[in-house]
DNA sequence: CGGGATCCTACAGGATACTG
DNA sequence: CAGTATCCTGTAGGATCCCG
């Protein structure tokens, strides 16, 4: 076990580095297939997104459902656990929005 | 300007890292002088304390007082657009507050 | 199609010494 | 006390090739 100082840092242990959240707020509107998270997220590396991706499940946000055939499909969805953090995930989305609109008029 | 594909990035650029959240915690509970900051959290070294104040005085959202004094004094404290994130920081200690417990019973 | 295995680089973050 | 200036290291993240 990790021993924290503050409570936030294990959150921020699990939905932190560059994708975790993208990821999350992608599946948030729903399953989706390896393929469609790249296609939505341009600029992630294949590497990147599997990794991330197992650290996720690792973690217990999401479920990875393979399904046996060729060619392979995987799909990802967020489980209940993962669903608790749509408040987190759509508070930053919104203040993101905020941020980038409040940067340009500066 | 940069350009984000989803408006979470924004956010995340400005509270990501490995401290700025941390940190900006604890000015929620008022305002602090550096060393106090320090004590508060053992483990960040004078160089990423300073640096992450800067980057978040540069992103509007705390406030530097220097007092012209000697020894020196300075204190620094959430402003307005700071503390619109005050819902974000709550939640996400409360989720890793509750991920902590979690991880333990399993 | 999904993803493992390598190798590599850039940069976040740390150690230490110094200044007014 | 608060902050700079160097120098250094670990690792997050990327490029590429290969496999069933």
């Amino acid at each position: 076990m990790k021993e924290y100082n503050m409570p936030i840092e294990a959150a921020i242990e699990v939905i932190g580095g560059k994708w975790k959240c993208i990821i999350l707020c992608h599946l948030e509107t729903g399953k989706k297939r390896t393929n469609e998270l790249r296609k939505l997220m341009p600029k992630i590396t294949q590497k990147m997104l599997t990794q991330q991706l197992r650290e996720l499940e690792t973690d217990g946000l999401i479920n990875r459902i393979a399904y046996d055939q060729i060619p392979p499909k995987v799909e990802y969805e967020l489980n209940e656990y993962g669903k608790s953090m749509k408040p987190i995930l759509d508070l930053l989305c919104t203040w993101g929005g905020n941020h980038i609109k409040k940067s340009k008029t500066n």
